[in-house]
DNA sequence: CGGCGATTGTTTGGGCATCAAACAAATTCT
DNA sequence: AGAATTTGTTTGATGCCCAAACAATCGCCG
C-alpha cells in the first residue's frame, strides 16, 4: 500500500526526509504521540456522532465528581486561566450539559454542576473514551500501559518549571 | 509565599478534588505531560532570552537537514495543512532564519533553506533543547527514557486513525 | 459598622494554530 | 493545445491561551 508495487519508475520520489536529532528527543516523541492520540479521540467521537475534545471530557469528569466546584478552582485543576474557561463553559452550558448556579454561601462564586442530561452524556462519553483508550493502547500490554503512565508522570514532575 | 506555614487552621481548604477515571487514562497522562513539557520548553528558551516553540524547532531542524524542501513536503512532515504553514514560515522568514527560494526545476515550488544566521540560531537552539531535555528527563534513567520513547512510538502507531 | 483589600467571573484585546475553500501561476498529462 | 493537477497563498471561521481591566461581592479590621 505504500506505493504502486513497481510500476512507474519514479512516480513520487518521497525523499524520506532526514529528521536529524528529533527522533532522539523525548519532547518530540511526546508531541507526535499526543497529536496522534488527539486525532484518534476526535475520530472516535465523530464516528459515534458525538463531538467532544479531550479537554472538555476532563472538564465534565471534574465537574461531575466535584459538586459545586467554582470556576476558579476548576481552571486551576485544568491548568488554564480563569478567563480561558469562560467561553468553554458557555459552550458546554449552551449544549445543556452543565449549569452555573449562584453559590448560596458566596455570591461571587458559581457552583458548577452537570445537568441530568449532562450526566447521561458523560456516561456515554466515558464509554467512547474507553474505546479510544483501547485503541491507542492496542500495541501495549497492560503492564506497558501502566509503565507508560508512570513514566509520563515522572516527566511531568521533572518538567515543573512553573 | 506558598502559604503562611501553619498559621490559620483552615485558611484555604484546597479540597483536593476528585479526578475520577482520569488518572487511569493514558490520554490524560499524555496531555498533562505534554503540557508541562511545553511549559518547560518555553521557560528554558525565555530564560535564555530566546523565543521559540517546539514546533518551530522541529521545523528548523527539518529545513536545515533537507535542503530545498518544498512547503508541501514540509507541511506533510509536520502533519499540518499547507495553508497553516504559510504564516509560520512568514514569521520565521521575517526573523531572518530561513528563506523561500524559487525552485529552478519547478516554478511552483519554493525551495526552503536556512540562512546562515538561521543555521547559527539553530545551533544555539539545539543547545537549549538539550538543556530542556535533560530537565524533563531528570527523573528518568537513560534506559527509562529510551523505553518511554519506544512506548510513545507504539502509542502513536496504535492511534493511527487518519 | 464602614471602608478597603481580596476574590470571582467576565469582557476585551492580542497572539497563534488549525482547517476548508477558492485562486492564480506553473507544470504535467492527454 | 487544452485539460487536469500541483503549489503556494488568501480568506474566513473556530478555538485555545494569556494579560489587563472591571463590577459585584465578601471578609477583615479599625
Amino acid at each position: 500500500m505504500g506505493r504502486p508495487p513497481a510500476k512507474s519508475p519514479a512516480a513520487k520520489p518521497v525523499p524520506r526526509l532526514d529528521r536529524g536529532v528529533l527522533p532522539t528527543l523525548l519532547g518530540y516523541a511526546l508531541r507526535r504521540a499526543q497529536s496522534a492520540v488527539f486525532a484518534d479521540f476526535s475520530a472516535t467521537f465523530s464516528a459515534a456522532g458525538e463531538a467532544l475534545t479531550p479537554g472538555e471530557f476532563g472538564l465534565l469528569v471534574l465537574v461531575g465528581r466535584n459538586a459545586g466546584l467554582s470556576q476558579t478552582a476548576l481552571a486551576r485543576a485544568l491548568g488554564i486561566d480563569r478567563s480561558t474557561l469562560v467561553p468553554i463553559l458557555d459552550r458546554l452550558q449552551a449544549r445543556g450539559l452543565l449549569v452555573r448556579r449562584r453559590s448560596p454561601s458566596d455570591g461571587r462564586m458559581h457552583a458548577l454542576a452537570l445537568t441530568s442530561s449532562g450526566g447521561e452524556a458523560l456516561a456515554r462519553f466515558t464509554g467512547l473514551v474507553k474505546t479510544h483508550e483501547r485503541r491507542i493502547g492496542s500495541r501495549l500490554s497492560a503492564a506497558e500501559t501502566r509503565t507508560l503512565i508512570g513514566l509520563l508522570e515522572k516527566v511531568r514532575l521533572g518538567a515543573r518549571s512553573l
